[in-house]
DNA sequence: AGAAACATGTAATAGGTTACATGATTTC
DNA sequence: GAAATCATGTAACCTATTACATGTTTCT
């Protein structure tokens, strides 16, 4: 369970409040962890019931901005948890399913799916790259940027080979219109 | 939702009880959706309750072993979903929420973790190639049997994806001890 | 008869998703 | 003052996980 240390993260970037975290969630941080406000505001409540974080103005309900920023307690939090292990997340994807499904079927027609897939990780990963030229170059040296573009390519490696994967699948399911417009030499980003 | 089209998929190929699917879930399935034999149950009494599968044995409660097979009707259910239409889903992973988290932190010892994740994807890289040169050489030709294949290769690609991630990650951590004995040349399968 | 393995289930909890509700601030 | 936007929340539901409970068959 990782939400409320993704949160600690972005707090210890930038305090800030539920619905502008929800907004970096749906930039960077979700890249490659989403979360919807629903689930900020009652992460942040049970951080600051745990004594993580603190809000400025402890009055105002509804309606009100609230600034959250880390205590000390949070941020020893957050390192414990890293140094946590975590066991890898096995591969889980509903394509794999549906590929499978397709193949003892026998007779389907999923290449709409498959070209709207390719047409979504072509985009993400244009994103992606657009994001990498800006940011990212020239190769960065210091350790923190080094871990942030090292995330930021596994992003763009993801979208990658997903774009394989589709492809292949249109080729071996007999479609005609696979464009190759988008690049995808190898993997190395 | 998959897990009730993984489940008609897998009793396409083979009907049987549930016991039995909870094992080729943690086998050959498994592999790209896991499922504990709790939901299999949960769902095969779901199933059951749609009129997609039917189980012999329609007595016997408890311990007794009841086999399953589908209906036409979940046959005609399974090809529906096949063709829907799925969106991407994006990359979720809580290595990437600890690799940030670090990059913020400045000052973490997570390479153990990373050591052992990659043990863990060197493992199952050797795994799936073992599986691949079993099952899949020379290379299928039926479209079946290509897309259970690539089915493979996605997984294949994956954990040399992860491996690379691993490796990268512990350059940048100033990590001595990182051999390079499992092969990763580039990406292609 | 006892133990081990096989087999099916229940209960409690947590996390995520969707839909909805409500208050505050800004803009026209 | 009405509308739009910003901001914080509640409720219902579903899936997944974990721990536990129970019955059946097989082997010795």
């Amino acid at each position: 369970m990782s939400l409320p240390h993704a949160l600690l993260t972005a707090l210890i970037e930038r305090p800030g409040s539920g619905l502008e975290l929800a907004g970096r969630f749906d930039r960077s941080i979700g890249y490659f962890w989403q979360a919807s406000h629903q689930q900020i505001y009652r992460e942040l409540a049970r951080l600051e019931a745990a004594g993580w974080v603190r809000s400025m103005e402890p009055d105002s309900g509804r309606g009100r901005r609230r600034d959250y920023r880390v205590l000390p307690a949070g941020r020893a939090e957050l390192k414990r948890w890293v140094e946590d292990r975590s066991a890898p997340k096995p591969l889980r994807d509903e394509l794999m399913v549906r590929l499978r499904a397709a193949a003892v079927l026998g007779d389907t027609a999923l290449p709409d799916d498959l070209r709207q897939r390719l047409a979504s990780h072509r985009e993400m990963l244009a994103n992606y790259l657009a994001i990498e030229a800006r940011d990212f170059t020239p190769a960065p040296a210091s350790r923190e940027r080094r871990l942030r573009h090292l995330v930021l390519k596994t992003g763009i490696r993801h979208e990658r080979s997903w774009i394989d994967v589709c492809t292949e699948a249109l080729e071996i399911l007999g479609d005609p219109a696979v464009d190759a417009s988008t690049e995808r030499p190898s993997t190395g980003s």
